[in-house]
DNA sequence: CTCTAATTGAAAATGAATTTCAATTTCCTT
DNA sequence: AAGGAAATTGAAATTCATTTTCAATTAGAG
């Protein structure tokens, strides 16, 4: 059971790598050892994390990657389609891990800090019903419920 | 019914100057020239302007007025609840007047980039319902709906 | 293997926003 | 009305995330 799961995560990193790969051919980019490493790293973290976040992971064990890159990696991700970029209150730039074509949007713990992502189908109604009302052609949207986690209301006597 | 709009609209400002004169003889704090003309401007233009498009407006009739100071009274129209802060996909900070306790989101134009303020009592119940299911307290939401408005899908050709 | 174009990391640059600081102004107290 | 403490100001310096520059290195097509 937990088996199956992990190589079954282990499958979608694989195959999100191998994405990556055909992206580089196709703009005549190549492949490199730190662009491999930083992508690892990244699906491997599987969370919302800053440039300088991931760059602290890396350098754990590689201290011969640069910052830099993995700002240009991360990037790259985003433009491949492998990644979302999202700016929360703290106005950092932090980026995710995107399976194809799904949108969600997030809930942000004001006191520990901690990211959730939800997706209900009721805001994509919603949203075309506030743009038709303003004869407005809807693109795209941000939600962000902040608010106080389970965990930190649990903790909290003073919450 | 014109004249009567505006001498509202004046009504309205002028109140708002007296909330901020309050709030900050409340805090031992100074009414002052550079104040009283910032705020005058930001009430007048009644958008969401930056820092920077606020001091460029005043700029062209007070030559004397610096842009550290215009930060500074945005920041303190924010404080005393008269303004708020939003930061769209630009990532420039905005500040829009403020009347008392009213939620907006907003509609952004990817193609002018003008914002439009809606309101829509649905976005409250959802957020209700969408925190209620991660246990998680809501405080407070963001919205924003990326698109094409009105005015520019009517001049397109090729939108 | 070679050669060209892409990539890299370090350092410099950027740009919005904030902080510092000396000079000025407000406004409370006599 | 005058004095003086504390707040405010504008300019310049600083911060901090992110981007750009550049010389040296590397990938990978031919």
């Amino acid at each position: 059971m937990r088996e199956s799961r992990v190589s079954e995560r282990d499958r979608k990193i694989k195959e999100k790598k191998e994405r990556l790969k055909s992206f580089l051919k196709e703009k005549g980019l190549k492949s490199t050892r730190q662009r491999a490493l930083i992508v690892n790293e990244f699906f491997k973290a599987d969370e919302h994390v800053t440039a300088e976040d991931l760059y602290k992971k890396i350098s754990r064990k590689h201290r011969d990657i640069g910052l830099t890159t993995v700002y240009r990696t991360l990037k790259l991700l985003t433009q491949s389609g492998l990644a979302t970029e999202s700016v929360f209150a703290d106005n950092l730039t932090r980026y995710e891990p995107l399976s194809a074509d799904d949108h969600h949007d997030h809930l942000i713990c004001l006191h520990c800090g901690s990211i959730t992502e939800f997706e209900n189908p009721k805001i994509e109604r919603l949203k075309e019903r506030i743009a038709g009302e303003f004869g407005f052609i809807p693109v795209s949207h941000k939600m962000e419920l902040y608010g106080y986690c389970n965990a930190c209301r649990e903790n909290a006597q003073s919450l």
